[in-house]
This record gives C-alpha cells, sequence and structure tokens, in this order.
DNA sequence: CGACGCTATTCAGCGTTACTATGTACCGGT
DNA sequence: ACCGGTACATAGTAACGCTGAATAGCGTCG
C-alpha cells in the first residue's frame, strides 16, 4: 500500500471499524478479511487488533467471547452508546473534511 | 480541535496544502491564514512550516525568497512538476478512501 | 525612545497512529 | 504427525501534527 494511504488512514481506520460494527457486531478476523475485500488490500491484522484493543480501552464496545468451530475462540465485538456517540463525531468530522477537500478538488482546476 | 480532526489529517494536510499551491504560489504565513478562514480554526504555525519543510526536502516545490514590506522575507513556495504529481497521486488516494466512507456513511443507518 | 502588536519563520519534545514482524493457539484433513 | 487455515496478541519503528517557545523585522502609540 502507498505511504500516502497509510497516513491517510490515520484517524480514519478507526471510524471505519465503528461503523463496521454499528451495521452488526464482527470480531477481528472478520473485520480484517471484510477490509481486504473492499480494497484495503494490506491492512495488517495487527493493526486491526491494537485498534479493537484501543476502542475497548475507551469503552466504546462491549466483548463477548464466543467459542468457535475451527479455531481459538473469537471476540466478538459490538458498538454500545457511547461507541455510537463516538461514530457520530467522526461522521460529523469526517463531513467538515471532505466538504473542504471536494471543492479545493473542483476549484483547483 | 477535536483529536479526531487532529488525526484525521494525518496524511491529508500536506495535500490540502499542495493543492492550495496548484493553484497558485504562497508563503507559510498566508497558507496558515487561508485555512483559519475555511474553518480549520486552530491549526497551529508550527504545523504548516514543518510541512513545507518537508514538501521542499522531497523536492515537490520551489522556494523563492521575497522581501515583505512589513516583517522579515518570506518564503514564497510554488508547486512543481513532481509536486504536480504527488497531488494526482493523493486525489486518487483520498478518492478511493471517500467513496468507501461514503458507501459506510449510507449504508449504516 | 520604548513597549506593544502584527508579520513571518524555526525548532525541540511529545502523543497518537499504523506498519513490521513475530509468536501463540486451536482445529480438521491427509 | 504434519500442515494450512482460523484467530488473537504484542514489541519495536516511523510518520505526522501539536505544544510552546524563540527569533526577527516593521510600524504605531504614548
Amino acid at each position: 500500500m502507498g505511504k500516502q494511504m497509510t497516513e491517510m488512514l490515520k484517524g480514519v481506520l478507526e471510524g471505519i471499524v465503528l461503523a463496521i460494527l454499528s451495521v452488526r457486531s464482527a470480531y477481528g478476523y472478520e473485520i480484517t478479511a471484510w477490509l481486504r475485500d473492499q480494497g484495503f488490500s494490506d491492512i495488517a491484522e495487527g493493526t486491526v487488533y491494537a485498534l479493537l484493543v484501543r476502542v475497548e480501552q475507551r469503552g466504546f464496545v462491549d466483548v463477548e467471547k464466543v467459542p468457535s468451530e475451527k479455531g481459538p475462540p473469537r471476540k466478538v465485538y459490538s458498538l454500545n452508546a457511547q461507541g455510537r456517540e463516538c461514530l457520530e463525531e467522526f461522521w460529523r468530522t469526517w463531513s467538515f473534511l471532505a466538504e473542504r477537500l471536494e471543492q479545493l478538488h473542483k476549484g483547483g482546476r
């Protein structure tokens, strides 16, 4: 992945994961696979797990350990009220940024 | 400014500044003022100057020292060919990200 | 003249984030 | 018994923006 993408993901990836969790509960491995499907081709596994630990510590998600049929038990995360609040704040921040950038992109040619 | 905005600006602010410079040459103080006008209310001065040093070292901009009527001489930056290439790459990366996020935002309700 | 305010740039130290690279562990099929 | 896929964890590194301060030129007001 380009270095630009790496830097641009900072602060955004967390929002993406929270958005995923707002649709339905999921576990780390699943989220990583989904991201790769969506074209974030080489997001490292470790990145997602570290992020999940972070949002858990901040109290944005609830965790439940669920035994898996094929492999070690899964840690299933689900967004709680505080997490939803954070997600809304994320969308506000994102919208602000996206608007300015769209204007710049259109105006700049 | 929110912490979210701070993190989200990483990798984006550089693109914004390059986009500004693609329209016309400018110097640090001017760019900072413009950003504040656009609603990036408290972007630190130091941030923009550090960014300009970085893009200069990477060879994305040309620099010219111009005496100022009221204050120390200005360092006027202008985007060169390499910078334009980097800016295009930035827009591609941004578009990719913006598309995924828009889908997530719409789908997530 | 001297103090202040505006213009303009620079720098050291810090916190946050994502990546790299590796390690652990559980399971089924051959 | 081994291997590959599933699933989680973590120590170390690099990049970026912020904080807070320093430096410096110029004009104005008292």
